[in-house]
DNA sequence: TTGAAAGCGCTAACAA
DNA sequence: TTGTTAGCGCTTTCAA
């Protein structure tokens, strides 16, 4: 049986309130209580009852995450890296994390719900934002504490962390168009993905710049994984006059072309470029490298988990929406485009 | 403010008890009442406070898992498949899921001793078990609920799931072999970890069936990352005299040597032969994809979790130690040995 | 079939 | 400086 405040109190023959004062540092406890209390907790081993602090105190100290994930081969590096960026500072700030995984949709919202009406979380991380997010809809109705990663479509009133998808992808346009590349394709995230509709943005706008057109056809969609980019990937290049370069809107897609394109015996970044977008840790050590756009995601975990924690204890955020400048990272998965 | 059972209460005109039962299914509750008590808590969207019903029932319902991780860089694809498939399980059975990611050491193993005095969770999950484990001689000596992945030296009495690592490499061995290698270089895991060994000695037993042998001098230390393997790799094909084949000891380091071959000219599979283990996502979409030798990771978290709540609800584990028959899976990183 | 009362372990207002 | 009391929201004996 674990130490409570009653055993500590019966020990030093106080009360348990004077003992629950002494613990906590209180002023109006005499010196002389306050050391013997603390040295008989010691010597008894006594750890606070989380479940009883947080029932009396009306709060979790918890923070959710919920994963949206497909399947049960999840393994994106993307998230890996966001969710220890956010667990470091949570359980720097004395928050724990309650995580878990549930594909989009009523599952999900349900999960959403339950958390919240349970009281099981104080908090909410929401992360890879859609056009209409109902997770939003719903947390923002019902005020209840949360940051997302990433913007919705429309007027934003909610606190959010987010990158430049735009700027990013008009560099990586650039980039390649610095190369001489005129025939560019792009494969694109699920559309409902708000980042989708910014990277594809931000490709056709780098690219007009030059007057070049990114025509509709020459946006392949894919699913953000591996697999998915390595199928979009082989369907360009089975195209008669397929282009000198493929964007895609991130890494684990673009490895995936990269795959597809070595397959059919092209030199990356000669015969074909690629590019992507995050610069996950393998993007550095892939080969060839990829040239990308980085995005400081274990930063990111833990500034979007600093902002929900300043709202939960009701401080003001001296920055409510943050937009982070992208860096173009150029690598040897791109090059001049080919001549012929 | 939520809607608490005193509130149904006032608004039935029934006490506090009757709610409570009455919303539990108990029989000894008038059906009128029962119906009315349900469909007032419907109406005011009652949801038990789970703080409250935990206080009470003095348990957390919560399950605990601490990554070992280093540096914030993080994104082991291993651990993002097993994380899903425990956290799946958690809640299918209404757990729920504590999870945090500590470098091994002291600041571990006080976020451990802390999780259990504060009886934050009921029990633990613990992963990449080493040699000499003290989180788990921690969680033996105190009796706290706990079940590994994986196993330890010496002799073992608490519930694991492994695989076995020593046949896997051993299959390794067998099937580079076959492909008439004969000088072998291995990418090891750092040796404080148990499956180091396992892994070494499999591949050792292995190659001494067609009386070969794997000179200490052939071990390559590596620290399981995608650089690591890269790194040991450029050591192994800067000797004089490389061997044919590199068998990593998991999927990640292999990838990472696949990288380095070809950033010299090789061809994989040709030139040089490299396999991993695990058998993560990437590892099928590689290019060349990997030869490995598949866990079912997935699966594991689910089993692992499953046996957890089983000991926690205080059931009798049917198989409270398992190890999982591993299954080679040959892919185009591995050919025959160049002639020369 | 129902309710009163106790208690889970803690914090905090108030009184002494 | 200390203790008494109440209460967080729930479950569960015990008595009616």
């Amino acid at each position: 049986m674990p130490v409570t405040l009653e055993d500590i109190a019966k020990r030093v023959g106080k009360s348990i309130t004077t003992v629950s004062r002494a613990l906590h540092g209180y002023d109006d406890v005499s010196p002389e209580t306050k050391e013997l209390v603390r040295s008989v907790a010691e010597e008894m081993g006594y750890t606070p009852s989380t479940l009883a602090q947080r029932l009396q105190k009306k709060r979790s100290d918890t923070l959710g995450l919920i994963l949206p994930t497909f399947g049960p081969r999840f393994s994106d590096p993307f998230f890996s890296e966001f969710l220890a960026g956010v667990g470091n500072q949570a359980s720097e700030q004395g928050y724990d994390m309650l995580v878990s995984t549930r594909a989009p949709g009523e599952e999900e919202m349900n999960a959403y719900r339950l958390n919240v009406q349970s009281r099981r979380v104080d908090g909410f991380i929401v992360v890879r934002t859609r056009r209409q997010d109902t997770r939003i809809d719903y947390l923002s109705s019902i005020e209840f504490p949360f940051v997302a990663f990433g913007r919705t479509e429309g007027v934003i009133d909610y606190p959010f962390v987010d990158e430049n998808s735009l700027l990013g992808m008009r560099m990586i346009a650039e980039h390649l168009m610095g190369f001489g590349h005129q025939r560019i394709a792009c494969i694109s995230a699920p559309p409902y993905l708000m980042f989708s509709e910014y990277r594809i943005r931000g490709l056709r706008e780098g690219l007009s710049k030059d007057k070049l057109y990114l025509p509709d056809d020459m946006v392949f969609e894919g699913d953000l994984t591996l697999r998915g980019g390595y199928e979009q990937a082989r369907g360009i290049l089975n195209l008669s006059d397929y282009p000198t370069a493929i964007a895609a809107c991130n890494d684990l897609m673009a490895l995936g072309a990269v795959s597809a394109a070595q397959e059919q015996g092209l030199v990356i970044g000669k015969d074909i470029s690629i590019t992507g977008f995050d610069d996950i840790p393998m993007a550095e050590h892939a080969h060839p490298p990829l040239t990308t756009v980085r995005q400081p995601i274990y930063q990111i975990g833990r500034k979007v988990c600093e902002m929900l924690i300043d709202l939960i204890q009701g401080r003001s955020l001296e920055e409510r929406q943050i937009i982070l400048e992208p860096e173009l990272v150029v690598r040897g998965s791109s090059g001049a485009a080919p001549q012929n």
